[in-house]
Order: C-alpha cells, then structure tokens, then sequence
DNA sequence: GGTGATATGTTATACTGTATCAATCCCCAA
DNA sequence: TTGGGGATTGATACAGTATAACATATCACC
C-alpha cells in the first residue's frame, strides 16, 4: 500500500508518465482524448492536489479558451469515466489517479481511499481495497447493494504536520 | 454490526428515544439545546433519510420560523459537533446519527460508514471502525495524521434492490 | 444590574453544478 | 464525394449549496 504525493519524486517525468499512460489507456478503450480533456488532466496533474472546477476553470482562463463551467465539468465527467481521475468528495474537488498503471486490468476500476491534508490540499491516493472490506459485511448483512464507494481520511500530511509542531 | 435503517421498527418510540438521549447529551456536555437546534434535529429524525439543508430550510418555513441559510447551518454546525447527526458528503446532505447509545463513552466520536440508497435516500449507518483500519495503515505508513474519516457506499437498499428486480 | 460569551436575525454574496439549445467536428458508409 | 448520425464543444442562463459580515438578542454568571 503506497501513498505516492506525501514523497519527493520526479515531478516532471511524473507527468509525462501519466500522460501517456493515459494516452494508452484512451486508445484501447476508444476514448477520445481531445485538446480540452487533455489539458485538464495536464492541469489536474501540476500538483497532487486537489482542485476544484473553478480553479480549473482559472487555469484554462489564463489560456485563453472558452471558459464556461460546463466546459471544465464535461471534461471532468468523462476523466472520471476513463479512471483518469477521482472526484475527492470532502472537498468538492478532483485530483489525478496516480494508480494508472495496471496493465493486467485496466478496466476494473480501483476502490481508492484519500489521505487529503486539510492545510496543503494535498491528496495521497492508497488502494481502499481493505477498507472497503467492512463496509461490504455491513452491506451484506443488511441486503445493501453497492455500487459506489467513498473512503477519504482529512488530516494533515508529514509535511505541514512538521510545520506545525514547529520542529 | 447493525445497520439501522433498512428495517421496520417503532419509529414513533425511535424519535422520542432519539430526543432524549440528545437532551442528556447536550447537559451532559453543557451543550445549549435550544429550540431551533431541537427543531432541526427532530425534522431529521423524521424520515431516516437524508435530507439537504435547504430541504430542511422548507420545513422551517412552514413552521413560520425564520427561514434564512445561516438558521439552518448553524443548528447542522452545532449538531455535527454534538455528534447528534452526521454530514453525508456524497450527498451535501444531513441525516440524524443512530447510534446515540454508548452511556459509557459519550465523548467518543464513532466512526461511522453509511449506506447511501440512491433511490429513496434512506441512510442506514453501520459502525466504519474496521471500514477505517485499512486508512489507518495507509496513513501510519506515510506519516499522515488522519482527523477525519469519511466512509460511505451509495447503491440501492434492499426495497429498492427488489423493486428494480420486479420481484 | 453589568458584562462577556453564546446564540440568532438579516442581507448579501460566494461557491458548486446543471439544463438547454445551437453549432461543430469527425468517422464512416453509400 | 457526400451526407448522415453520434460525439463534442460553445454559450446562456439558472439551480443548488454554503458562508461572510454585521446587528441584535439572550443567557449565564459575577
């Protein structure tokens, strides 16, 4: 269980891998990758934070595209069918999938589980496979059928934690 | 691991239930209790359904209160710190907490995982502590300081689930 | 009775998301 | 080549969710 975001890493070759990845991924599945999805996914993987459509919407803004939310949704919308990337709940925002890889199975589609830093914005995005675990007793004992899952933990990241012991 | 909400019950002897152990709560606490904070509370308690604040906005209304957003945010801020009812995040959304109970460890706040209907918006709750144990790995792992949890699965309840089979 | 903390009233506004309809693009078959 | 149909985008307007800011009132307590 890694939570890629909370560590050093290679930023740039970070983005050009998920890049292509998603490429990839677009491809095989017949997804249209078109300029104006491409570059949300492009702006969503600038940082592991989470941003909400608005910020987004700045960003193409300063662009110079059409800058309409609806625009920023759609594209958020069809990322989000692809598995590009997740809709963080907590904070009615949405932040890049850093687990693309999967080559095996591409298809099925994760159970992720957040760690958002409420100070930094932050999102490390570990596999909620287990976590999802209770929940699906509890579903089971009750006749519950679930579609759709959330697990997403707030809290603050090593970082600003640091900061805030002052150490 | 019960999850009530899916079942009948009294749901007249439920309410007052619920009303007094709020009211021993909040002395317990040297919480205020006012009347709109009971008001909103009990509104909640109506259905086991969650409901928007704007919904429980119309519900005030008729009741020839005061009927402006702060009122009623304000009575879901006090009640979420109280523990008295959970924010459904899923669903911008508020519904009364069914497990009042635990005279030993009132203080404590649960961690609670909820089974979202998408169809009749009934909420059914069932305790997240082994839901959250996968988090707390994740999170130990990389250094995070998880504050806040949240677990939720939307799908169909089991009338629903039925319904849609056309059983 | 005074005082400070808590709670409520009121207005305005910010943030988040969607409905709707028109225009465009692009693949592909006839 | 042409045109038909699905998917995508543009653009306007609006719906739904939440909070800032300031004034007023209430209450516990001294």
């Amino acid at each position: 269980m890694t939570a890629i975001g909370f560590e050093a890493h290679d930023h740039r070759g970070c983005i050009s891998d998920a890049m292509q990845k998603a490429e990839a991924r677009c491809l095989a599945a017949r997804l249209q990758f078109t300029p104006a999805r491409r570059r949300v996914f492009e702006i969503l993987l600038q940082g592991h934070q989470a941003m909400g459509a608005y910020d987004i919407l700045e960003v193409l803004a300063q662009d110079g595209r059409g800058v309409q939310p609806p625009t920023v949704y759609r594209a958020l919308d069809f990322l989000i069918r692809a598995g590009l990337i997740h809709r963080i709940e907590r904070l009615n925002a949405y932040a890049a999938c850093t687990h693309l890889d999967d080559p095996e199975n591409p298809e099925a589609p994760h159970i992720p589980a957040f760690l958002i830093c409420r100070q930094c914005r932050t999102v490390a995005e570990a596999e909620g496979d287990r976590s999802a675990a209770g929940l699906a007793d509890a579903a089971a004992a009750s006749g519950f059928v679930v579609e759709t899952r959330v697990v997403e933990a707030e809290g603050l990241c090593p970082a600003c934690s640091d900061e805030a012991h002052g150490s």
